[in-house]
RNA sequence: GCGGGGAUAGCCAAGCCAGGUUAAAGGCGCAGGCUUCAGGAGCCUGUCCCGUAGGGGUUCGUGGGUUCAAAUCCCACUCCCCGCACCA
């Protein structure tokens, strides 16, 4: 029989159909909706892993919806290719085919691969071929990645354009990097640069200058700069050498081991000359802040390879200064405090060490007691004799006090890695280096961020929740670096040496595809996409005649091309993983803003929330990584799709199991044998259950269609699919039809179609119906179908069967089955259902009474209990 | 640090936005039954405790609060997860 035919022939088969019938390839159409969406393109890091399947089925049963709405979708892909990733990958495939595994790449094709590009064009062709495994229905015409050269030319359109708007500014910055490669290190878990990333991370120390009599300057560093109020002295390790060096214009005292580290960080550093601790022990700084004469001290707990070997010492608010200066300064040093926190009476660090107990330097609860006393200072406030800072919570204070003391000119940065050593993969030590110079979007601009909020109110999210935290997230942005050294990217326009930075290249590129769509068909040619060509299409700027003899594109074309971006932009969708929600969100955003006029803003943004393995996060580095072949392989798409649909909340993240998929399989393989078996069924008339069905089927779609609508995807699908399954086997337990009318079958298909495509395809062709699902008519809403009381009196003769069935299983009794109904309605629905209910309950006899009958049989006056939708009930 | 999300019965996981119809969907596991059997499987019932009349008791991280009524709203606390600018 057709129907046992394998599910896999049948997904490829309409993959394959779909794909030579064109239907996902959409053209403009001014007589129809347009709705342009697309999700953030995938990454070029290796093979696809269900982990992305998720983040684009939700958005592709977007598209099917919309589609069968009678939208004209548009809904291509790129790829994204910038960065180092194709670079690692390639790298470690060199050191060993093997490694390409992790990557998703076979032994016998990492050997052959002999390029990053290589690495970049065979995984390109393997994820879009996983894709389309997938069953999704984009447009692939336009794809492109953003290593293609014609993608470069975009790109450096854009930045010439943010430049002139004045969106480019030049800083100083700083990063980590190794001096070996010459080049910028990222530090993060996926260790691209470095062999153990260890979660380090770039601290900033803010260094404070102490001066000394001879202008001598005593450069303490700390993290804590709200603290300089409570200095009581300067620190300096006893044990290490000094020396006096001469930092840009001034005179430093620092360890020996910083010298090297201020020159990385941009510093001209000269040693004048040694000097030891011990000489220098007993001076007298003067605290720049508070004017207070203070005196250098030396404790053997300070770390001279940590900033710049100097520390202040606040025996207020470290239990490290409170202890040492305690046990051996007594006599000099008296703690002043500066911040207090609720519900301590005493100084904060004295407090700490004695509800830890702690006993003295060496004790090794000495390093929790610092973290829980700076949790419960940075939660306080600083107390109320500081001048201008009194009663200011210590967090703003902190910031307060950096910005006194940049006015003051008393202090400097010093950035030091909150983990060391860290290792290159090359085996040397990753410092922290200062660039001067470097470009950054402007993205602090208060004037542009105003004009993204304006664009935010206007658009819708999914969740609806994001866009208040858009808004956040737009307050808080700063400056964002926009260029690099290395990697595969975008050569910068406006200076040699320099690539566009992998997040700054992909906020536009929406409005790129309608290019690609020419360029892919041959119909422009790279070279004729000048500026003038940029800015006539996307902006309408410029003479047509002008632009097409500059770029050689006839004017037909040109016009062509600039009505079509007329006719998809904005974009109506752009979907994607949660891990954009903080970056390339809010730059999409500030770019569209920044350079298209404002009906070109984009309309909405929809995040889906992560998938794990197992409670675990899927990583190359664990090997849990499940690659979407594999999955396709194993459990087919519509399984997949089904499991990744309905396993969660797409607002949550998902946890991947598979004996949990095999669940999904099973329901699948259950709905194609419910199919077959109701198609050949015949369906006798039964005018009160046909009007249910007719009744819950319009109010399901309503359901479906509504969720859909709001994003709900995980409702959507439960309702399409389980709750209907409940109706209709409700309808064939309450009447004698084996199946329902074909047009039901039909309508169910429909909305589970967006969800479940194969299948849907499968059957819908069975049924006689062409040419696609995909491309039917999504059923419509009548709210005039639904007879909500005949529901309503369905449900309560369902609950008044669940009681009844209690009660028997209590009682033992099957004989006799007495129901008492309060209303007319529920008197006639009871009556017309007691063959129905002697046959499901097991009762010999069933009796249905009105509760106000004076005749009825009622031994134990059960009819007085009943009420509205609630009959009585007596069994014997 | 900044920002976001979470904590639900043996386990996984819905519900929370719009409080009552929630002892709380679904799945896994477990128990019993039916059917089938080459093999796997399929189907039904039960699964917090008590109960011979649809009932009662105790439950949704901890502690308070609002309300006639709270898993759902408010406050505080504890613990977990995630993003944050050279990984994208």
């Amino acid at each position: 029989m057709i129907w046992f035919s394998s599910a896999r022939f049948e997904e490829s088969k309409w993959q394959q159909q779909w794909r030579d019938s064109h239907i996902f390839e959409a053209e403009p159409n001014p007589n129809k909706p347009k709705f342009y969406m697309l999700f953030a393109y995938p990454t070029i890091s290796g093979a696809l892993h269900i982990g992305h399947a998720r983040s684009y089925v939700i958005p592709d049963a977007i598209a099917r919806f919309k589609r069968m709405l009678g939208f004209n979708v548009f809904f291509p892909l790129g790829f994204h290719a910038t960065g180092i990733d194709c670079l690692t990958i390639y790298e470690r495939i060199r050191e060993d085919p093997e490694n390409g595994v992790r990557y998703g790449i076979p032994v016998e094709d990492a050997a052959k691969l002999g390029s990053p590009v290589d690495v970049e064009r065979y995984l390109e062709a393997a994820i879009e071929e996983s894709l389309r495994r997938l069953g999704l229905s984009l447009d692939f015409r336009p794809k492109a990645s953003t290593i293609d050269s014609p993608y470069n030319r975009f790109v450096q359109w854009q930045f010439r354009k943010l430049h002139m708007l004045g969106h480019l500014v030049k800083r100083d910055y700083h990063l980590p990097w190794c001096p070996r490669c010459g080049h910028p290190v990222s530090l993060d878990a996926a260790e691209a640069d470095v062999s153990e990333w260890r979660g380090a991370a770039v601290k900033e120390y803010t260094v404070i200058k102490f001066k000394d009599e001879e202008g001598r300057i005593f450069p303490a560093s700390t993290l804590r700069p709200e603290t300089v109020y409570g200095v009581t002295n300067l620190w300096l390790n006893p044990q290490t050498d000094y020396v006096k060096v001469k930092v840009n214009k001034e005179i430093w005292i620092i360890s020996k081991s910083s010298c090297q580290k201020l020159h990385d960080q941009g510093k001209h550093v000269k040693t004048l000359e040694e000097l030891s601790a011990s000489i220098l022990e007993g001076l007298k700084v003067v605290n720049p802040v508070t004017g207070r004469f203070i005196p250098v001290l030396v404790a053997d707990f300070v770390n001279p390879d940590e900033a710049t070997g100097v520390v202040m010492s606040v025996p207020a608010h470290d239990p490290y200064d409170y202890l040492y200066s305690k046990s051996n300064y007594h006599k000099i040093v008296e703690p002043i405090q500066v911040i207090e926190v609720e519900g301590i009476d005493r100084t904060p660090a004295e407090y700490i060490i004695e509800k830890l107990g702690i006993e003295g330097i060496g004790d090794p609860r000495l390093k929790d007691a610092v973290k829980e006393l700076y949790k419960k200072e940075d939660r306080g406030s600083i107390v109320s004799s500081i001048e201008r800072f009194g009663g200011m919570k210590t967090i703003k204070a902190r910031e307060a006090v950096k910005k006194l003391l940049v006015d003051l000119n008393a202090s400097d940065k010093f950035f030091e890695l909150s983990v060391k050593p860290i290792y290159c993969r090359c085996g040397a030590e990753i410092k922290i280096k200062v660039i001067k110079g470097q470009w950054f979007i402007d993205y602090a601009d208060p004037n542009w961020k105003k004009k993204a909020k304006r664009c935010i109110e206007r658009m819708e999210t999914f969740p609806p929740t994001y866009k208040r935290n858009l808004l956040e997230i737009i307050d808080w942005l700063a400056e964002r670096p926009c260029v690099r050294r290395r990697g595969l990217g975008t050569p910068f326009p406006l200076e040699e040496g320099w690539i566009i930075e992998p997040l700054s290249d992909s906020t536009i590129y929406m409005a790129f595809f309608i290019i690609t769509k020419y360029l892919n068909a041959g119909l422009i040619q790279e070279d004729q996409l000048t500026d003038e060509f940029f800015d006539f299409i996307f902006l309408g700027h410029g003479s047509i005649d002008d632009v097409s003899a500059k770029t050689r594109i006839t004017e037909e074309m040109l016009r062509k091309i600039r009505r079509e971006f007329d006719y998809w932009y904005p974009l109506d969708l752009n979907a994607g993983g949660k891990e954009h929600k903080t970056v390339h969100f809010p730059f999409f955003i500030f770019n569209h803003v920044a350079i298209f006029p404002e009906k070109y803003w984009p309309k909405s943004i929809f995040v889906n929330w992560h998938l794990v393995a197992y409670g675990q996060k899927m990583s190359k580095h664990l090997g849990n990584v499940i690659f979407l072949d594999e999955a396709l392989d194993k459990w087919g798409v519509d399984t997949i799709r089904f499991y990744l649909l309905h396993g969660s909340n797409q607002w949550r993240d998902f946890d991947w199991r598979d004996e949990e998929c095999r669940v999904y399989q099973k329901h699948l393989e259950r709905f194609r044998n419910l199919i077959r078996e109701m198609m050949k069924a015949e369906s006798a008339e039964d005018r009160l259950m046909d009007t249910w069905l007719e009744s819950i089927f319009n109010m399901r779609v309503q359901e479906v269609t509504c969720f859909l609508e709001k994003g709900e995807i995980r409702r959507a699908i439960d309702t399409a699919f389980f709750r209907v399954w409940n109706d209709i086997d409700w309808y064939r337990r309450r009447t004698s039809n084996r199946g329902v009318k074909i047009r039901y079958v039909k309508k169910w298909l429909k909305l589970l179609a967006p969800f479940i495509p194969h299948i849907c395809e499968e059957i819908w062709y069975m049924l006689g119906e062409r040419p696609f699902i995909s491309t039917a008519s999504w059923p419509k809403i009548r709210k005039e179908g639904v007879d909500m009381r005949l529901i309503e009196l369905e449900e309560i003769l369902k609950k008044t069967m669940d009681d009844v069935k209690q009660l028997s299983q209590l009682t033992g009794c099957r004989e006799k089955l007495c129901i008492y109904t309060v209303s007319e309605e529920e008197f006639g629905h009871f009556t017309a259902a007691k063959e129905f209910l002697s046959e499901e309950l097991g009762f010999t006899e069933v009796n249905v009474f009105r509760a106000s009958d004076e005749e009825r049989y009622d031994p134990a006056n059960r009819a007085k209990r009943a009420r509205p939708k609630r009959p009585g009930i007596y069994l014997e």
